[in-house]
DNA sequence: GATTCCCGCCACTCG
DNA sequence: CGAGTGGCGGGAATC
């Protein structure tokens, strides 16, 4: 009962707020494996009104993720192992690959092996990103097909739907995929840069993240709903299953997204739709740092209505009962490469692979693209945001202001 | 009633 | 073949 329920959301505090959750989670990481077991769920008595402890928002994504930022943001955490993560901020490894997946495909961990990351930090989400967005236009315009553009009706898109089993002698993967399975076409020596498992990969949360992303760098609109997005990314015609199931995931993405405070959440002025809206970029972390975003405490705002960072870790009780058991051993095998891996190198090499991770980019507005005074009264420039890394990786230098997020005692 | 999205089963992959 | 990964979608919490 630590942790109260929601409440410190909204509150000015946030910063202090995602400290304090990481710690508690560090610290009451074994508690909360066996807080779990509680009766959590309906449990028959009575009608349905127990949920004064389970808390969905508890357990976000976003939150999570912030949390995870939290505990390893800083000067040299290195190797993060998965099983470590799970324990630390109390939750299933299920969870940590959804984390880690996304923050991997926008450059801040850096995979190395089998349960082992690296963390890149923030600072390795303008390369990320400006490579992202290099690869969007190229594959835009010309070479790449890219079906984003037109849709035959039929299916030409991500889903194979079918071919489950069907492999004809194993080799598959021709043109089948469509929204680019990451490859910077620059790869002296890397015959075939796909295997069959790229099926698994196209579909990956990692991929989604990186192609939803893109959607924001290279569109001229600054808001995309999420369903739109999920069209877009599929291609019109669909399974409406199809469509829910891709929803779900970026519903996933977003909410990570957002507590990196990469994208935020809106209401498209028109259509009360709720929508996405890229901020600026390499944001930071809605964690600590109260210096940076300072958000006027209740400012809210028409914008996003949820919050992360603001609770408690995500720990304990299900809504349902089952324990996970969560203690394996990793085994830490070197893994071999691949594809995804090499990219990342280049972003890590190029970044003088040191990166520091201990940085936390202001709030910066280089070009005014973002003002985060009024939420609701800013709007203005973005439009030419797209360019913003650019000027930023190259001139904008990190402010580097981050006091111990908490220390760790 | 609609939207958001957590949970964890279980298919794949990899070592 | 077992352990590590992670797609996927049911269905509950929220809106």
């Amino acid at each position: 009962m630590a942790t109260t329920p929601a409440m410190a959301a909204a509150s000015s505090s946030v910063a202090q707020a995602a400290a304090a959750a990481a710690a508690a989670a560090a610290m009451e990481s074994a508690l909360s494996q066996q807080e779990r077991p509680r009766e959590t769920l309906a449990g028959g008595g009575g009608p349905k009104s127990r949920h004064h402890t389970y808390s969905r928002k508890q357990k976000s994504l976003g939150l999570l993720c912030s949390n995870f930022v939290a505990l390893y943001n800083r000067e040299n955490v290195d190797p993060i192992g998965l099983d470590e993560a799970a324990r630390s901020l109390g939750v299933e490894r299920r969870r940590i690959y959804d984390i880690v997946n996304v923050l991997e495909s926008i450059g801040i961990l850096l995979r190395k092996a089998k349960n082992r990351y690296t963390w890149i930090g923030f600072d390795g989400i303008p390369m990320a990103l400006r490579e992202l967005k290099d690869r969007a236009l190229r594959e835009k315009s010309g070479l790449a097909p890219s079906q984003m553009d037109r849709q035959p009706a039929a299916n030409v898109s991500d889903d194979e739907d079918h071919d489950k089993l069907g492999d004809p002698d194993g080799d598959t993967d021709s043109e089948k995929l469509s929204q680019t399975v990451d490859n910077p076409s620059d790869k002296p020596s890397a015959p075939q840069c796909r295997l069959r498992s790229d099926h698994r990969k196209e579909k990956s949360l990692g991929l989604l993240t990186q192609n939803f992303v893109k959607l924001f760098l290279t569109m001229e609109v600054d808001t995309i709903s999420l369903d739109e997005a999920s069209k877009l990314l599929l291609g019109e015609g669909h399974e409406e299953t199809n469509m829910r199931t891709k929803v779900r995931r970026l519903y996933d993405i977003a909410n990570v997204l957002s507590s990196l405070n990469l994208i935020e959440k809106v209401h498209q002025a028109n259509t009360k739709k709720p929508a996405f809206r890229w901020l600026s970029e390499a944001g930071k972390p809605k964690t600590e740092t109260g210096a940076t975003v300072v958000l006027p405490s209740s400012a809210k705002t028409v914008t996003n209505k949820r919050t992360f960072g603001t609770d408690l870790t995500n720990t304990d009780m299900n809504r349902s009962n089952l324990d996970s058991t969560i203690q394996k051993k990793p085994k830490l095998v070197p893994s071999g490469s691949d594809i995804l891996n090499s990219c990342k190198l280049s972003v890590q090499s190029r970044l003088g692979q040191g990166s520091r991770s201990g940085f936390v980019y202001g709030p910066f507005h280089p070009a005014g693209a973002r003002k985060q005074v009024l939420d609701g009264a800013n709007k203005s420039g973005q439009r030419e945001r797209s360019e913003n890394w650019e000027s930023l990786s190259a001139s904008f230098r990190p402010r580097y202001q981050n006091q111990g997020v908490f220390n760790t005692s």
